[in-house]
DNA sequence: ATGCCCTTGTAACAAGGA
């Protein structure tokens, strides 16, 4: 399975890149996050001209996720038992079985400040989505769990570990939450860079891309069989140039499905 | 070259992103 998760930072906007990409690239399942639209406003027609099936969980300006399949989509779920809102439950998880593996787009909240309520319900979502993770495995499926997960999860994965001090992304309990999810029995795949750092992200201003200013946020997280069976994994930075570009890359992961 | 904020909703900004 070719398998890849990119938060284009709303898909209309991004719908030339988005369908250049796919037909270039043609993964089998994308994973997209920040869709920033309402469910029956999205391009449903245009995707699947190029093969895919669609599972969308959107509501509009904010968040929105969904999972673009040509292996077809069954058991899709939006959302998850006991995710917390702020204070409504947000469009930032939807679930789908594509082919012989369990395939989450999730988008983590920010959490802004570490003094932010935002941040204490970042916290909280972290821990509600590694309990509905652990029922998923303990139903014996091979999963992948994609996307923004808005932490770095080590010093190499920010351009400079010293400009992060006391942000968000970086902090000791969002790593723990992290490794929490890990502890499950997931592995985050190690993506190769094509160029310079495997950063998954860079800002829009200052030229923070052309100075190599990222961070990887967004991640490909494997249960054993399928992270047993990695072909390949890499961070296309070349959709993070051009006109209208996404301030993500996509990150592409491919394995072998078990028998 | 890779090139120096962007997106959506609402009405000139507000809010969020990380």
């Amino acid at each position: 399975m070719l398998l890849a998760t990119w938060n284009v930072n709303s898909i209309m906007a991004r719908l030339p890149r988005l369908l250049e990409w796919l037909d270039a690239t043609r993964p089998d399942v994308l994973c997209l996050q920040e869709t920033k639209v309402a469910d029956g406003a999205f391009p449903t027609a245009e995707v699947a001209a190029l093969g895919y099936e669609v599972a969308a969980n959107g509501s509009g300006r904010w968040n929105g996720v969904a999972i673009l399949s040509r292996l077809g989509l069954e058991a899709v779920t939006a959302g998850f038992a006991g995710e917390p809102g702020f204070p409504e439950v947000e469009a930032r998880a939807v679930s789908a079985t594509c082919g012989r593996v369990r395939v989450w787009s999730i988008y983590v909240p920010n959490g802004r400040e570490l003094e932010h309520p935002h941040y204490a319900y970042k916290l909280a979502w972290l821990a509600a989505l590694r309990d509905a993770l652990r029922s998923e495995l303990g139903a014996g499926h091979q999963l992948a769990v994609c996307g923004d997960f808005n932490i770095a999860p080590s010093d190499e994965d920010v351009w400079d570990p010293a400009e992060f001090v006391g942000s968000t992304h970086v902090s000791v309990p969002e790593r723990a939450a992290l490794t929490e999810l890990l502890d499950l029995g997931l592995t985050d795949v190690p993506p190769r860079a094509l160029k310079g750092r495997p950063f998954s992200y860079w800002d829009y201003r200052a030229g923070m891309f052309h100075k190599g200013m990222g961070m990887r946020i967004d991640l490909v997280l494997l249960s054993r069989a399928p992270a047993s069976r990695v072909t390949d994994a890499y961070i296309d930075r070349e959709a993070r140039k051009g006109t209208a570009p996404s301030d993500h890359a996509p990150v592409v992961v491919g394995f072998a499905t078990e028998s």
